[in-house]
DNA sequence: TAAAATACTTATTTACTAATAAGTTTGCAA
DNA sequence: TTGCAAACTTATTAGTAAATAAGTATTTTA
């Protein structure tokens, strides 16, 4: 099964994006690599906000994706994939999609913004009720209710995606492993 | 005392890079609003990476100045005045100026880059003596490092200006008291 | 097999961007 | 009062950006 452009105009865009920033990439970035015209990038995503609102949503089906494997884990193997999730994007050398629209927002139209919105909320949401079911299950401990951890925790890792590009490496597996050990009894 | 048109362009672009991104302003936007010409402001900063650096240069002085002002305070009031600052970041619609300089990483050139380190272990190593100190104190409560402790605080709070962009209001006091219910004893 | 849709390319436009060279004005110092 | 430096403006350039119109080849469909 091979990708088709489209996916791959997708696939690059969200890698310049999280590198980059949504300002500092052009249709050239993507044309150049794909051995297309520029005009080939603008036939399937007429505006750069279109090809934004397609990022989005691509996050929104592999989020979806992601949380249909995890549905019969553990609370505790939930959280650890969804960090080490994260450790792979520091890897990579990018940052979190959330983070990387978040510091762009003012240069993003509405129907993007409402797509990131959405992909957000999917995200907390998710995080909340495992964090609600491990409190259940006794297996995490917290004084704070599900939603305020839920966004501690995303805060955390997704902000320490843009931290250590300052800091370095080592702070990555520091937060990372304190977040395990704040929350997991 | 008047400020000076220098100034005026660094306090102006730093204003435009946390509300838009680096990327995202040009000269021009800094120069209308002052009634200069653009090339007013490259008399004073060459290059827009040279304007980079002075906002670095003045975030480290403005830092400098606030840790100065700050050291007979207790521990516990260094660290709420410190998320209070950050709560005024939010409520004039910017984002911290660490997690900017990080998503726009890769199109600052090494001199920008190095003063955005400095200035990052500036607070890192301010928040972390803190911390040591409150823990010394028993004021705080932790199982983490200095260092480590220090790192969750921060990324919590930059994170949370950014975020708040897309899920809401509400959510940036959640993550502040929640920041100061679990370290504070 | 004719036509219509798909997946592009060629070619161009309009607008903006950072940057610079060459003036001009103003105030101060010798 | 001359001269020189500071703080600009005028004017321009070279490059890049997103976007679009019009054309072409290939595949699909009726």
């Amino acid at each position: 099964m091979s990708t088709s452009t489209r996916e791959k105009i997708i696939q690059l865009g969200d890698d310049l994006l999280r590198k980059q920033g949504f300002n500092a990439f052009s249709y050239a970035d993507i044309s150049k690599p794909l051995q297309i015209k520029n005009a080939a990038v603008h036939y399937y995503f007429p505006s750069k906000q279109d090809l934004a609102v397609a990022i989005a949503l691509w996050h929104k089906d592999i989020f979806d994706r992601f949380s249909q494997k995890m549905a019969n884990k553990e609370p505790k193997d939930k959280l650890k994939t969804f960090l080490n999730f994260y450790h792979s994007i520091h890897l990579s050398e990018k940052v979190d999609i959330i983070g990387a629209f978040a510091t762009d927002w003012h240069s993003l139209e509405p129907k993007v913004q409402t797509e990131v919105q959405e992909f957000t909320e999917l995200v907390i949401n998710w995080l909340s009720e495992l964090i609600q079911e491990g409190l259940d299950l006794g297996q995490f401990r917290t004084t704070q209710n599900a939603r305020t951890t839920a966004l501690r925790i995303l805060s955390s890792i997704f902000a320490s995606t843009q931290l250590v590009r300052i800091t370095g490496d080592h702070d990555f597996t520091r937060v990372k492993n304190s977040i395990l050990e704040e929350f997991i009894n």
